[in-house]
DNA sequence: GTTGCTGCAAATGATTTGCAAGATA
DNA sequence: TATCTTGCAAATCATTTGCAGCAAC
């Protein structure tokens, strides 16, 4: 599914709750969409009040946990403390490598992993609707002696 | 790595760290290591604080937080907002089955999945030193209607 | 005697909420 | 008009810390 249409689909799915539109939150929702990368509240807050000063902490807390609810984002906090959301469309089938020195995120997808859950899942008749998986480390860079790669998004 | 032993490497390496023996830290860790399973601080803190009544949450919270330093305990959230920990020797080689309704959480181990998770690191030079790896849904239990199943140390 | 440990109460910090004013249907 | 949205400030809640007294070395 592609950007646009989830931002189509959250207004859809936003009449049925009886919401209303909102010129504010649809800005941050199509910023956060565009972007499609992983935010805290704060970061995408920092980013959106610098487009669009008006923009409060609470309406991009309150839209990021709307669109939890609706099921267009998801959120998880890799270990830091600090909730992380991006667009559902990317959280469905692929996993992170998260640097512990730079904080850098790198996305994979393997369905052959995939295909071992449910083997497991299938083994304790459990009923999967959802799974993380992170692997922990350094990335390329910050193996390298010396070098920092500082990234306030992720 | 058994239990006995986890507590006696805690004794070699406490002293290496200008640390004090303390009857409240070791039967905390005592506890802990016997139970070998998760717990929040807040519930260890409710089970000990039961047989010796003069332990305190600081005491717990501290006792966890240095067994997670000395790298005898691992810490995660599974997305509850609250720190569960677990001995360390367990945290290697297993990943976790967290049922949404009940809570619980079944540990399964699959070394191929693991082989997968070094391909992947390989492939984009990523130097792995831990994972966490979770699937949700709903466990066996919670999967007929009607039927709670509380626990709560999971 | 020095330094670590403990309990208590208070600080912290991300997250969440109450409320009055403004916007939308 | 009725209901939703927003900004602000305050409340929450798990986690963390300062400090004075106690215990281990």
């Amino acid at each position: 599914m592609k950007t646009p249409e989830l931002l189509e689909q959250f207004h859809r799915l936003k009449s049925n709750r009886g919401l209303k539109r909102s010129s504010k939150r649809s800005f941050v929702i199509d910023y956060f969409m565009k972007q499609d990368r992983h935010y805290s509240v704060e970061g995408l807050y920092e980013e959106v009040k610098r487009l669009n000063p008006g923009i409060s902490y609470s309406t991009v807390y309150r839209t990021l946990n709307l669109l939890v609810e609706l099921g267009l984002a998801t959120a998880c906090d890799f270990g830091s403390g600090i909730l992380k959301f991006e667009p559902a469309h990317r959280a469905g089938h692929h996993d992170h490598l998260v640097c512990r020195r730079c904080g850098r995120i790198i996305e994979f997808e393997n369905p052959e992993i995939e295909k071992l859950q449910n083997k497991v899942a299938k083994k304790y008749r459990f009923l999967v609707d959802s799974h993380r998986m992170e692997l922990y480390g350094l990335c390329e860079k910050c193996q390298k002696p010396r070098r920092r790669n500082q990234n306030g998004t992720d």
